[in-house]
DNA sequence: TATGTATGAATGAATG
DNA sequence: CATTCATTCATACATA
C-alpha cells in the first residue's frame, strides 16, 4: 500500500520524521483512550500497537507518546478552559489567543556569556576526579544530594521573579 | 537578584523554569557518563555541578536528575532484544542531517557565546580529556538527541532504540 | 509561498 | 532506580 506517512498531502520521500497517524490508527487509539486506559502498561502497548501496525507503520514508541500526549493534552485543557481560577495558579503569560508564542522561543543558554567564556582559564579544576575516580562508594547516606532532591535551596534556579 | 538565565539579552525573556544544558554542560555531561562512572556520588555530584556551573546555570539537582534520566534512557533502549526483530532497513537513523541544531539555533541574534564557550573548552588542556569531541560530527555520544523519532516498527518499548 | 495551527517527540523534573 | 508527568520544540498539515 502507498506509504501511510505521505499518504496525505506528502511530498516528504525522504525524511520520515515524525509519525502521521491514520484516522484508522487514530480511531482505535481514541477507543482505547475512552476506555479510560489512562496509562497503558507496556504489554497493552505492545498489543495495541500489533493491532494499529496493521492499519500502517508505527511502533510502540508512538503508541506511548500519543497516550501521554493526549492525556496531558486533555488534561492542561481542563483547568485551561475553566471559568477562572482564582488559586495560587500563576500562569506564565500562556494561554493567549495565540498561544503559540514558541516562536521566538529561547530556552536554552542565555547564561553571561561574556562572563564565563572569559574565565576559562578556570575550568579544569577538579575534573580530573573522573578519571581516577575508582571509589565504588556509592552513596554514604540515603540523601541523593545536598538535603532533599526538592533544591539544594541555595541556588534555585527555577526563580519564579514574576512579581 | 538578576536571573543568570536571563541575565543575557536583558530582555523580559520568561525565565525558563526548566534548565536546559548548554551544549558545553551536555558534553560535560556525556563525557563523565562515558567514563563509566555511572552513578556518580553526592561529593561527585558536586564536583560535577561546580564544573557545569561555569559554563551555564546549573544545580546539583540538574546534575543528579540529568545522570538518572540518562541511566534510565540507556536501559530502556538496552532492553530492546527479545521478540523484535522485524527488520531494520533503516538508513543510518542516528546521524541526521542536523544534530543538535535545536542547541545552537532558534534564535536571530546568536549570542555566540556558547560557541567561543566550544572553541575555550577545545583549547583547554585539561580538559583535553573531555574535549576529545570537538568535531560534533565526531560526537560518539549524541544518542540522546538523535533524530530518530520513531517511525520503526520494530523496536519494543517506548524508548528510540538506537543501538 | 508563507504563516498559523495541531500534534508528535524530546527531555527535565516529580513520584513511587 | 523505574516509571510517569509536565513543558517545550519541531514538524506535519491546513489555510490565506
Amino acid at each position: 500500500y502507498c506509504d501511510p506517512l505521505m499518504a496525505s498531502a506528502g511530498h516528504k520521500i525522504t525524511a520520515r520524521q515524525r509519525w502521521t497517524p491514520t484516522p484508522v490508527q487514530l480511531q482505535i487509539l481514541e477507543r482505547i483512550f475512552d476506555q479510560g486506559t489512562g496509562t497503558p502498561s507496556k504489554q497493552n502497548i505492545k498489543e495495541i500497537t500489533s493491532e494499529l501496525i496493521q492499519h500502517g507503520q508505527i511502533s510502540e514508541t508512538n503508541v506511548y507518546n500519543w497516550f501521554q500526549n493526549r492525556r496531558a493534552r486533555s488534561k492542561r485543557k481542563q483547568l485551561g478552559s475553566s471559568s477562572n481560577n482564582a488559586e495560587s495558579e500563576q500562569e506564565t503569560e500562556v494561554e493567549s489567543p495565540n498561544e503559540k508564542k514558541n516562536l521566538l522561543s529561547q530556552q536554552n543558554h542565555a547564561p553571561s556569556a561574556e562572563d564565563l567564556c572569559f574565565q576559562n582559564l578556570e575550568i579544569s579544576p577538579e575534573l580530573h576526579f573522573l578519571s581516577v575516580m575508582s571509589n565504588p562508594n556509592a552513596y554514604d547516606g540515603d540523601e541523593h544530594l545536598s538535603g532533599k532532591m526538592g533544591m539544594p535551596g541555595n541556588y534555585n534556579i527555577y526563580d519564579q521573579a514574576e512579581d
